[in-house]
DNA sequence: AAAGGTCTCCGCCAGC
DNA sequence: ATGCTGGCGGAGACCT
């Protein structure tokens, strides 16, 4: 690992966001030397003369220039005042000086439109506050996902809007320490460690208590009281009197996932809860939860929980570390 | 641990 | 025309 891979670096300019600039000094900058591992050396890096005015009108001193983000193994750009207003030439070949040198480049809403500046985005899948969607298309040639909570692309990583930029930092933690670590750091923060459905659920719609929108209310609910049994897309479109094809439709446009992206993201939560406040055999949390087999809930733990049941109830089962 | 079988997704297109 | 629907089939994910 090269050194200073554990430093991580957040630039902030003139009108920072200040809940978007506390996320990564939160995450990153508060002493966690209790959680038993070497934590990241943070660094409050300014684009502009410091001391900067914040969003909020404060004034904000920070310690370090542009020339900090060389040493860095991560660069987080929070939220920028406005994206209209471009990232100084310096800031540019600032970050794009460290994506070269292999740096992970972080963004937290939208400090997207930074990294759309300093062409990191192009060709690659990325997210930002969905009410700036839109914009960030216009702005650069990247895949944007709207529906994401956050999106890594290599060592690309963009979250949407402020909140979403704690589930971002909570998965370099995850990457960089393990779930545990990240699941100790979540709970201090009172976060959940993972946070299933994405954006699509925060988006404004503008007509919610349209009669289908209950009806599908009323299939969702039927189907997370079904769980045990199995249920299948099939069932679901067959309960719902409609085909598979439309009920895929309908499921992205409201829920924003596929329908057995949610039934697998519902039977987990299940399977979290019943690990959580039980002692029950793994094979019974299984089928409680509807998984074919303690095997498969294992391998669906692994690829969306990055981690293990056994290790998930070790973890949660009453008493961890405080919060 | 690998392979064969099943399920799901999604673009396409035609029908209402 | 416009917009929703649903069947089809290939690709790929997923399960056993």
């Amino acid at each position: 690992m090269p050194t200073g891979a554990r430093t991580v670096a957040a630039v902030i300019g003139e009108g920072a966001l200040t809940f978007d600039l506390a996320v990564p000094c939160e995450v990153f900058g508060l002493d966690r030397s209790d959680l038993g591992v070497d934590w990241y050396r943070f660094l409050l890096v300014s684009a502009d003369p410091s001391p900067i005015t914040t969003s909020t009108g404060f004034r904000l001193d920070t310690p370090h220039r542009l020339d900090a983000l060389a040493g860095a193994g991560t660069v987080v750009v929070p939220g920028w005042c406005d994206p209209e207003v471009r990232p100084s030439a310096a800031l540019v070949a600032a970050l794009t000086a460290a994506h070269r040198a292999g740096a992970r480049i972080v963004s937290l809403c939208t400090g997207a439109f930074v990294l759309a500046d300093a062409g990191l985005l192009d060709g690659r899948r990325a997210t930002t506050h969905w009410m700036y969607a839109e914009r960030l298309r216009a702005r650069c040639a990247a895949r944007v996902d709207p529906a994401a909570l956050y999106v890594q692309d290599g060592n690309v990583f963009t979250s949407a809007g402020t909140a979403a930029g704690i589930d971002l930092c909570l998965h370099l933690v995850r990457l960089d320490y393990g779930a545990e670590i990240a699941n100790a750091v979540a709970r201090r923060l009172v976060m959940p460690p993972f946070r299933e459905g994405g954006q699509a659920q925060y988006i404004d719609r503008p007509l919610p208590l349209d009669p289908a929108d209950r009806a599908f209310g009323d299939l969702l609910r039927w189907a997370v009281d079904h769980l045990s049994e199995g249920v299948t897309v099939d069932d679901l479109a067959r309960r719902a009197a409609m085909s598979t094809r439309t009920l895929g439709r309908r499921f992205q446009g409201t829920v924003g996932q596929s329908p057995s992206e949610w039934l697998l993201g519902e039977r987990v939560r299940l399977a979290q809860r019943i690990l959580e406040t039980t002692g029950v055999p793994l094979e019974v949390v299984a089928a409680r939860a509807g998984f074919g087999s303690a095997a498969t809930m294992r391998s669906v733990f692994a690829r969306r929980l990055r981690t293990s049941p056994r290790a998930y109830r070790r973890t949660f089962r009453a008493g961890g570390p405080a919060g």
